[in-house]
DNA sequence: GATGAATGAGGGTTCATTCAT
DNA sequence: AATGAATGAACCCTCATTCAT
C-alpha cells in the first residue's frame, strides 16, 4: 500500500495530462523540432517509452495539442458570436482574445511559430484559416452595422491590428496588452 | 599570400551567398531545426563540406543571415527616420514596410517564426525589441506632433497593426497588405 | 485457497494453449524475432502480463512449442518404426510424413525456418539431428532388407527426398505433395 | 600520405562490398530480424552511420543482398538450361546445383530460412517461385524427353529430391552432399 | 577552395519484461 | 489468476561536423 492510496489525486495528475503539459510548454518554448522526446518525458517525470502508450508518437502529441486547443477556441468564441449589439461585439472580442491569449499563452507561442510553417503540422494552417476566415466574416457584418464604408477591409484592419497585439504580448509578456486593447476599444465605441 | 589578393575574384562569395540563399529558403520554409545541412547543400548546389570553410556551423549560418537582414533593416530604416513632416513619416512607413517585407518575404517569415522562441538564437529576440524600441520612440513623436492624447499608446497601436498586417501577408501571400496599408495610411492622413 | 479446487476448470491450462497457439501461429508466420509478444498476447486474447505467468520468457514460450512438437512428432513416429515389411514402412513414412505435416504445418514452417539458423535455439538444431538420425538409422535397415547395394545412402536420399517434398508443400500449399508421395512409393512398391 | 597509398587495394575491399559481406554473414547465420545493423557495422568494421550512405536501410540491405544473388543465379543456370542432351542436363544439375550451393552457403542458408515467411521480404517468395517454375518447365521437357510417362511429376519428383539434398547440406555441412548427388545422377543416367 | 567518405552523438520508436494492483 | 501501466535497453536511422584528399 502505498501513500497515494490516502491522498487526493486530481484528474489532471494522469500521466496522459502531464505529457501533454510538458509537451506544449517545451514545444512552445523550444519549437517543435527542436525539442526531443526525451525532454518532453524527463519534464513530465515518466520515462520515454510510457509516452508511447499515450500517444503513438511526437507528431500524435503535436496534434493531440492543436486538436484541445482548437476545440478551445471554438468553445470560446461561442461566447460571442451570437452578439447582436455591434460595439459589444468588439468590446468582447478585444476582451475576450486577450482573455484566452492570457490563460493559453504557451498553446498560442506554439500556434504562432508554425502558422508560418509548412512541413510541421498542415492541421495548423487550416486551423488557422478557418479561424481567421470565420471571424471576418463576423465582424464584416458588425462593421456595416456600424455604417462602416468598407466593412470587410475595416474588418480585417480591426482583427489584424488584434493579431499584432497578440503577437507582441506573446513575445514580451511585459507588453501592456491590456492598456492597448482598451484603447482600441475606444475607437470603435463611444 | 594566394593569387585572389591580385585579381578581384569574389568567387567564393557567390559560394557563400548561393548557400546563405538556400538555407533562407529553407529555414524559412521548413524551420531552423527541421533543415538538415545536407538539405542547404544540394538545394544551393555545393558539397556539405564547403559549407563549413565559410561558416563554422549550422548556427553561424542562422546568425549571418539575421546579422545580414538586420544590416538591410537598419538601412531602410534610415529613409525615413529623418522625415519630420509626421504625416508623411507615417506613409513612409507603411509604404516602406509592405515594400521591404513583400521583397524579403522569406527573411521575414523566418524572423517571425522564431521570434516568439527562446533557445535557437538570442539575437533574434534583441534585434526585434531593438527594432521595436527604435521605431516605437520614433513614432511616439510623430503622433504628439500630431497631437494625440497618448502618444506612446498611439504609436503601440500603429505599429502593432503594421505587425498584424504583415504576419498575415506572410502567412497568407493573396492577403490584400497594400489595399489594407492605404485604407491604414488614410487614418491618419486626410 | 481458491474454488477452482473443487471443479475441474482447467482454465489455466486454456490461458496456456491459448497463448501457445497464438506463437505458433504467429512465429511460424513472421518468423520468431520478427514476433513481438505485444503480438502473442493480442491475438490470443489475454494480457501481456499474464503470458509471464506460464512461460518465463518469449524464448521459452518457443522452447515450450518445440518440446511439445517434439514429443508430437515422437508419438508418430512409433506407429510404423516397428513395422517389419520393408515396403510398407515405405509406404507408411511417406503417408505418415504427409500427414503430419498437413495437420501441423504451423510448427514444420517454424521448425523449417529456424533449423538453419543458430542462435535461435539450439534446440531445434539438436532435435532436428535426432530425428534424422533416429529415421536413417531406420530406413537403413529397411533399404538393407529390401537388397539394396548401399543401404544407407538409399534411406539418405529416401529421406532427402521427403524432406523436399515438405519444404516445397510448407511454401506452397498448392503443391501437390500427396500425389507425388504416391509416385513417390511406387518408386519402391510395386 | 597513409599506408594505404602503397598497398593493392582490391575492389573488394570497398566498404560497400564489406557491409554486404558482413551483413549476409550475419543474415545467414542469425536470421534477418535477429541482426541489428550495428553488429553488420561492427562486424565489418565500419561505423553504424556509414552503412546509410551505401544503403537506404536494413531492408534494401537485404534486399541488395537477394538480387545480386538472383543475378548470380540466373547467370549460372544459363550455362545448362540450353543443353539438349537430356542425360547431360540432369548431371550438369545436379552438380551445378551443388557446386554453387557449397559457393554461397550463406546466402543460400538466408535465402531457405526466410523463403518460408512473409513479411520478411516478399521478393524472396517471387525469387523462389519464379527458380521453381522455370527449371521445372525445363526439366519436365528433359524427363519427356527421356520418356517419362509423367514428365512433369517426374521433374518435380526430381528437383524437390535435389531441394532436400541442398536443405541438409546446408543445415550440416558434413552432410556428404556430393556423393549423394551422384547416387542420384546414376539414377538417371546408365 | 572543394569534395564526400566517415564518424558519433542523439533522434524517435519498439519491445521484452516487471510489478503494483 | 489476471491486468496493463511503467520501464529501460536496444533498435533503426539522421545529421552536424570532421578530415584526408
Amino acid at each position: 500500500m502505498n501513500e497515494r492510496s490516502f491522498i487526493y489525486m486530481p484528474k489532471s495528475d494522469n500521466k496522459s495530462h502531464l505529457i501533454l503539459r510538458s509537451a506544449l510548454k517545451l514545444f512552445a518554448t523550444n519549437g517543435y523540432s527542436a525539442t526531443p522526446v526525451s525532454m518532453i518525458a524527463k519534464d513530465a517525470g515518466v520515462s520515454q517509452g510510457l509516452m508511447y502508450n499515450f500517444f503513438p508518437g511526437k507528431g500524435e502529441l503535436l496534434r493531440a495539442m492543436i486538436k484541445q486547443g482548437a476545440a478551445d477556441i471554438s468553445e470560446s468564441m461561442q461566447a460571442y458570436v451570437t452578439i447582436s449589439n455591434p460595439q459589444e461585439a468588439i468590446r468582447m472580442h478585444v476582451t475576450e482574445t486577450i482573455h484566452i491569449i492570457k490563460k493559453k499563452k504557451e498553446f498560442w507561442r506554439l500556434l504562432h511559430a508554425i502558422r508560418l510553417q509548412g512541413g510541421v503540422l498542415d492541421e495548423v494552417q487550416d486551423l488557422f484559416r478557418e479561424i481567421v476566415s470565420t471571424v471576418t466574416k463576423i465582424f464584416e457584418k458588425v462593421f456595416r452595422q456600424l455604417g462602416f464604408d468598407r466593412p470587410k477591409l475595416e474588418a480585417q484592419l480591426f482583427l489584424t491590428q488584434i493579431d499584432g497585439l497578440v503577437i507582441m504580448y506573446l513575445q514580451n509578456q511585459k507588453f501592456p496588452i491590456e492598456q492597448l486593447g482598451r484603447q482600441l476599444i475606444k475607437r470603435y465605441v463611444k
